[in-house]
DNA sequence: AATGACCCCAACCGCTCCCTA
DNA sequence: ATAGGGAGCGGTTGGGGTCAT
């Protein structure tokens, strides 16, 4: 089966895409717009306004997404912004293909709880109900009804049978499979961020299944992290994934997995910046909290501020900054561009677990060294 | 090389839930 | 108790990429 491998790559471009989908016209995704808000950006995210997001939730949190776009000056809905924030800007995001240990994990959770994506996602960490329901309805259910089917021979319940069915629906997901894999069995680097497909894929695999599993506990409101952690034992409790992140438990979680990073040359004092900053809420992918809270804000409201300046995102957040162009797109001074060369689709390219805020455009990236956003990343 | 069919997934919509006054 | 507003969730859409012919 193709193409799922080309998804990462083709992810990237379907990221920045020229927009004509979108400018203005009727031409967006899904249906018509609901709501009377003319003159606002719809479809596909610039990196321009990516990386005005990503700034200001940095700076300052995102206790309101009704009001964010307004401050953050970009000529969008909160909404909008706030799936684009959960789906593919937050720092703890896991990219590429899914394991096999996932897809068997999200087929187990799937036949526990139903289209719960959401809690689905809270067992994955790093992965988006989104994305889930994605998999899901592409790959996933088909291969659970080939499963079904009297006299399938793939239907034998084999955990290799498993494994070679998503290696083999995913080509790509091998290739990327054992980058995130290798990431997941790194010891030291999953503390905190796996859960369900942790270091030990196995034993999830088993538990939760075989456990005793209350399936209205799970959908009642207890942290999905607890059931699991009930489940599998050697299961780290604090899972960050999904829309659901933010009232997760995360802090400080999902740093260590993605620690299998290329080494990154960074001054010291970038890092102690860094560590001041992300220490909290960023970090943890909760930005309800203004980052500026945390402690070392100073350190952190100047490396922001380089940030933008850098970014050409300096200023008073004000919607004069925005100077939509005709098509009412908006463009904000500086250098930004959408070619090869712009921070955020640079980052993109930069590999399947990488983290949109980890080597997104700073003063160090634009000068050729790049510089992770959140503390996440540090090894 | 060109074209059509299929697949993927980001982003949309509308509904529901939750919180606050 | 309840009404209103905001956030979150699940279902759906369709542009663009990839594969097959």
């Amino acid at each position: 089966m193709p193409s799922r491998s080309p998804s990462s790559a083709s992810s990237i471009i379907h990221c920045y895409p020229d927009r004509k989908r979108s400018d203005g016209g009727g031409m967006g995704r899904g249906r018509a717009p609901c709501c009377a808000k003319v003159g606002l950006n719809r479809g596909s995210w610039t990196p321009q306004e990516d990386m005005r997001l990503i700034a200001y939730i940095q700076k300052h949190g995102h206790a309101n997404w009704r009001a964010l776009p307004k401050q953050a000056g970009l000529l969008r809905c909160g909404k909008s912004c706030r799936l684009r924030w959960i789906n593919y800007l937050r720092p703890d995001l896991k990219r590429g293909n899914f394991t096999a240990d996932e897809e068997e994990t999200i087929i187990k959770l799937h036949g526990l709880l139903g289209n719960k994506w959401s809690k689905i996602a809270s067992c994955l960490p790093g992965r988006t109900d989104n994305e889930i329901k994605n998999v899901w309805n592409t790959h996933l259910k088909k291969r659970v009804s080939q499963r079904e089917k009297p006299g399938d021979t793939k239907n034998k319940g084999k955990a290799a049978d498993a494994s070679d069915d998503a290696d083999a629906h995913s080509p790509s997901s091998s290739a990327s499979s054992s980058t995130t894999t290798a990431n997941n069995n790194n010891g030291s680097s999953s503390s905190g961020d796996t859960a369900c497909t942790s270091k030990e894929p196995e034993t999830v695999e088993v538990s939760l299944i075989e456990q005793d599993i209350d399936i209205s506990d799970m959908l009642m409101d207890a942290p999905t992290e607890e059931l699991l952690a009930g489940l599998a034992a050697p299961m780290p409790t604090s899972p960050c994934s999904s829309s659901s992140l933010a009232t997760t438990t995360c802090v400080g979680a999902v740093s260590d997995e993605l620690l299998d990073l290329p080494e990154i040359d960074l001054e010291p004092e970038i890092w102690s910046i860094i560590d001041g900053y992300g220490g909290a809420a960023v970090v943890s992918g909760d930005a309800t909290v203004p980052c500026t809270a945390s402690p070392g804000e100073e350190g952190t409201e100047w490396w922001v501020e380089n940030l933008e300046k850098e970014l050409g995102l300096w200023g008073p957040m004000d919607e004069s900054l925005a100077h939509p162009d005709p098509l009412g797109q908006v463009s904000y001074p500086g250098p930004l561009t959408e070619t090869e060369g712009d921070p955020v689709s640079t980052y993109f390219r930069s590999g399947p677990t990488a983290s949109p805020l980890r080597e997104i455009a700073s003063p160090a990236v634009l000068s050729g060294v790049p510089v992770r956003f959140g503390v996440e990343g540090r090894v």
